[in-house]
DNA sequence: TTGCTCCTCACGTCACGTGAGGTGGC
DNA sequence: TTGCTCCTCACGTCACGTGAGGTGGC
C-alpha cells in the first residue's frame, strides 16, 4: 500500500495489454506473483513491472516467440539477476567480474541475433513488395 | 491428375507449414478450395498455390496479422485479380487503365506501410538491446 | 500387395477474451 | 453510499496439433 505501487489495470494499460494477460503470465510462471499478497487480495506492482512486461510483449509480438520460449530466455535473465545482485554487493575478484559481464553480454547478444534474423526476413518481404510497386509505377509512367 | 499438379503435403512442405493449416485456411475461406474435387478425394494444387500460401504466411508471421485481417487484405487482392483479368483482356480506355494500375499500387503500398511500421518497432527494440550491450562492453573494456 | 500420403471427424492445446457473481479500496 | 477496479472460477475462441479409423494413388 506504498506510495507509487501500481494496480494490475494500470500496469496492463501502460504495457499495452490487459489484466487477464498479466494474471495468465503469473499463472504459468512467466511473471512473478505480485509480492506478498493474501489470497483474493488486490495485486500491487512496482514501476519496474511495466518495463518487465513490456519487454516480454515486445519479444513475443515482434519476434514471434511463444510463452514457453520466453520462459527459457527469462530463466537466463533470472540467473543474470542473481549475478547482478552479486555484482552490486561488490565483486573484488577481477576474474569473477569478467565472468559476470560476459554472461550478461551473451544473453543480450542472443536476443540481438533473433532481432537481426527478423529484420532480414522483413527486409526480404519489403524488397518483394517494393519490386511489385516499382513495376506498376513504371507502367503508369509509360502510360503518360 | 495433370503433369505438375501438387498434393497438399508438397504444397505445405514448400511453404513451410502443414496440411492441416491448408485445410483450415480452406475451411475459413482464406484459400480457395482445390479446384473441382469430389468429396473425400485428394486435393490437388497448381504451383502458384505455393506462392499464394507463402505470401499469406509471411504477412501473418512477420507482421502479426490475424487470419481475419488477412481475409480483408485478400478481399482487396481478389478485386485486384478481377481488374487484372480485365487488364489482360485488353483495356483500351487510357483512363480506365490508369484506374486499374492505381488500385493495384494502393494495395501494395498498404502492405508496405505495415512492413515499415514493423521495421520501426523492431529497430527500436534493436537500439534498446544495442545500448545495453554497449554499456557492458564499456565496463569490460574499463576492466582491462 | 506393400507403403505412403491422403481423407474426415473430433478432441486437445496455447494464449488469452469474456461474462458471472462477488469483494475491496478511494 | 456510490462507482470503479479488483478478485476467482469457468466457459468461449482463434489457429491450429494430434490421433482415430478409413480410403486412394504410385
Amino acid at each position: 500500500v506504498s506510495e507509487n505501487e501500481l494496480r494490475i489495470g494500470e500496469v496492463a494499460r501502460r504495457a499495452g495489454t490487459t489484466p487477464r494477460t498479466i494474471r495468465y503470465y503469473e499463472e504459468i510462471g512467466l511473471l512473478p506473483p505480485a509480492d506478498g499478497r493474501a489470497s483474493g487480495a488486490h495485486r500491487t506492482y512496482a514501476e519496474s513491472a511495466v518495463e518487465q512486461l513490456t519487454g516480454l510483449l515486445q519479444l513475443k509480438d515482434l519476434l514471434g516467440l511463444s510463452l514457453e520460449e520466453l520462459k527459457d530466455l527469462q530463466a537466463a535473465e533470472a540467473a543474470r539477476a542473481v549475478r547482478r545482485r552479486e555484482w552490486d554487493e561488490g565483486v573484488d575478484d577481477p576474474v569473477r567480474r569478467r565472468e559476470i559481464l560476459q554472461a550478461s553480454l551473451g544473453d543480450i547478444e542472443r536476443k540481438l541475433d533473433l532481432v537481426r534474423r527478423r529484420q532480414e526476413s522483413i527486409g526480404q518481404l519489403e524488397d518483394d513488395l517494393s519490386r511489385q510497386a516499382r513495376r506498376i509505377k513504371k507502367l503508369l509512367a509509360d502510360a503518360d
